[in-house]
Order: structure tokens, then sequence, then C-alpha cells
DNA sequence: GCTTTTGCACCGACTGGTCAGTTCAAAACA
DNA sequence: TGTTTTGAACTGACCAGTCGGTGCAAAAGC
């Protein structure tokens, strides 16, 4: 039958690549207008596709936004994860570049930064959330964590709530950076969050 | 004319709280499922009133939520400067403060926590952005400019990203506590941020 | 006093338009 | 050859905004 039998896999596939041409295309128009303000019609007209497309790759506009979290989370925990098993020489220095790892990623893929901040606490997708805090935020915790383990955080931090609160502010930052200072280097932005969370200050 | 002829100013008057009762129920709806896919029938259904009150009161379904972001934005506002104007040891401890105000604001006003992280940065609602930069993020810069003049944070230090960052941080947390962790108290949430902040560590 | 008028605030059925999702035959690909 | 894409027509639900009408309390008239 003309059901989506498989093909979706192979990375470069034709099937692949008009994928990553919605996922693309919905990241900007939501990131834009919110999910039920972006029709089909004007995903599939970015994309360069037909409406048909999509429902064909996806089944339904839900569908495909819900592919658009997981996706993007991925790649999130992914460069993440390679920024953590960088050398670094102390875990709060692992910190400094993961900070540096979610800004870069953020300014790259822009509008995905945008969509998950409006709809990261929306419990319509509380899966996608989930994902988040197990692959993304805890990264951060981890590294906190370890920090409290090398003496450098007192026992009994809440590390939890630190990894929310750091990850919630690189994010804010990201997004504002974008829409009003897109000349500022992403390491400027850096230094800034550094210093402000570490205290490297030189009066 | 020979009556009252506004009636909105009057806080206790009858046009005035329906739009109050208006406002909370928009908040709550757009919160959990975002401007577009929140019906004026929905909105006018929770605050216990006839569509066509809502088209009375606001002329429009933007109208509503334009004003909706106004009238918090300007509350946020008055509950951060209210907060800068209390005694205080030094600009650091100002900054303190801010946070424990905007995490007790947010914790009041959930709802329009949720409104304003997922819609902040649509291009649609750009005045009320400005006057959230204008009128929130001004505070925060103050405080931190203060504390550059003061000898506590490097002269040149980048005040406009670091306003940002910390109320980013905050309204991520505060989001976060009351979606996740209703029962944590705010006092010790804000000791975590500050700690973050301030690296008052004690190891 | 007490009756009538005025106009604010509100009501809710209705309308005109929009959009997600379906269908399918034909074409393009690989 | 089987898979994927196309494009266009169709439908059924849904929704912002409209509009004629109601209730009511204060002011004006008597």
């Amino acid at each position: 039958m003309s059901r989506p039998g498989n093909g979706a896999k192979e990375p470069g596939g034709r099937r692949a690549e008009t994928r990553q041409r919605l996922y693309r295309a919905a990241a900007e128009l939501i990131a834009e207008q919110g999910f039920a303000a972006t029709t089909v019609d004007s995903i599939a007209e970015r994309a360069g596709v037909a409406k048909g497309t999509v429902f064909y790759n996806f089944g339904s506009k839900e569908a495909l936004f819900s592919g658009l979290l997981d996706h993007g989370i991925e790649r999130l925990a992914d460069a993440l994860d390679a920024a953590a098993r960088g050398p670094a020489e102390s875990p709060v220095a692992v910190l400094d570049a993961l900070m540096l790892a979610q800004l870069r990623f953020f300014d790259e893929y822009g509008p995905f930064a945008r969509v998950l901040l409006a709809e990261m606490w929306r419990t319509a997708w509380q899966d996608a959330v989930l994902r988040l805090r197990t692959s993304v935020l805890a990264v951060y915790e981890r590294v906190l964590a370890d920090a409290v383990a090398a003496g450098e955080l007192r026992p009994g931090f809440d590390t939890g709530t630190a990894a929310t609160a750091v990850f919630g502010m690189v994010l804010t930052v990201a997004i504002e950076r974008r829409a009003l200072r897109p000349d500022q280097p992403v390491e400027d932005v850096h230094a800034t969050l550094v210093e402000l969370v570490h205290r490297r200050i030189s009066p």
C-alpha cells in the first residue's frame, strides 16, 4: 500500500531530506506565529512541497510538530553531551562549555529555540518536555552535581533548580541576542553569562 | 451625557470587574493552550460572561490580549520598583530583592508568567515587549549599573545582557516550580538562585 | 413621590470565512 | 517496480466578529 514503508532512516535519503525541509519550515513559521496559527498549507509552501506530502510523511500537523520537538531536543542533547565530554579542568569549567554549546546551538537553530521556549510548558507536549528534562537538563544537573562532589559547590545545593535556571537563562539570552543584537558575538554574551554565574570579576 | 460615561476607571466599577475577570480567564486559557488556540467563546465562558461582552469591552481578541500584556507588565514593573526602593545594604542586595519579588509575582500570577514567556518574542506584540524592556528589564539593568558604579561588578560589564539573563532565569525557574514542584517554598528557590548568581557558597 | 427616559453593560444566535485532514489519479523518482 | 511526491478538489468542523435585543439604575420630567 502507499503507507510509509521505510526510507526514513537513511540520512541522505529523499524522504529524509523532505522531512528536514518540513522541520525547518515548521520551526520558522511556528516561531513566528505559534503552533495553532500556523497552517499546514503555509508550512508546505515554505518547504517547497505539496500539502499532501506533509500528510504522507507525518500523518498530521500534531505529529509533524511532535517530531520537530523530538528532533531538536535530540540534537541539542547531542551538542551538550559532546561539550560535556570535552577536556576541562573542573566541573565549573564544564558548565562554561555547556553554556557556550547551548548558545551556539540556539544561534544556529534560532527558530527552534523560540519554539521550545514558547511550547515547553504546554501540557499538550508533556512527553517532549520529559525528554528535554531527561536528556538536556540532566546534562546540566550532572555537571552541577560533579561540582558539588568536587567541593566547588556547597553540599545540599539544589542542582535541579539550578540546572533549570542556567538552561532558562541561556535560552532567554540566546533568543534576545538573535532578535535584538544579532551582531554581538556569541562569545561576548557567553563571557557575560560566565561572569554573572561565576563572579569572575576584576573591579 | 447623563451618566458615568466610563466606569472603566473606578476600580470597583462593574465594567472594571468584568475586565479583570476576562483578563484572568484569558491568562489561564492562553497559558494552557496558546493565543491562537484559545477561543473567545472559552474565555467568555470561563469568565462567566457572554461572548458579546468581550467584544463590547475590548473590541477584538487581539485587543484583549494586548490589554492583558500591558496590565501584567505594569503590575510586574510596580512590584519590582517597590522591591528596588526597599532598604538594602548594597546594589547586589537589591538584586536579591528583585529576584525574590519577581519570583513572588509569578508565583501569584503563574498563568501570566507562562503567557509572557511564550509570547514575549512574538513579533506581533513588539509594543508590549518594548514596554517590558523599558519598565521591567530596566529595573534590573539599573541595579546592575549601580553595582558596577559601586565597584561590585567590573566596569564595562554588559548590564543589558545580564539583566535579560537574570530575568529569564527567574522566569523559567518560577514556571518550572509551579508546574513541577509547587510545594517547594519560593524562598528555597530564591536561595538557590542567589547562590548561583552570587557564589555565596560555603563548601 | 412615581413615572418616563436615557444609555451603559451585557447577551447569545447567527454568519461568512478559514483550515485540518481526506482522497486519488497521475507523475517523478531510484 | 515499488516508493514517494504532486496538486487540486472536497468536506466538515470551528471560530472571530456582528447585531438586534434585554436589563437596570440613575437622571429627568411631572
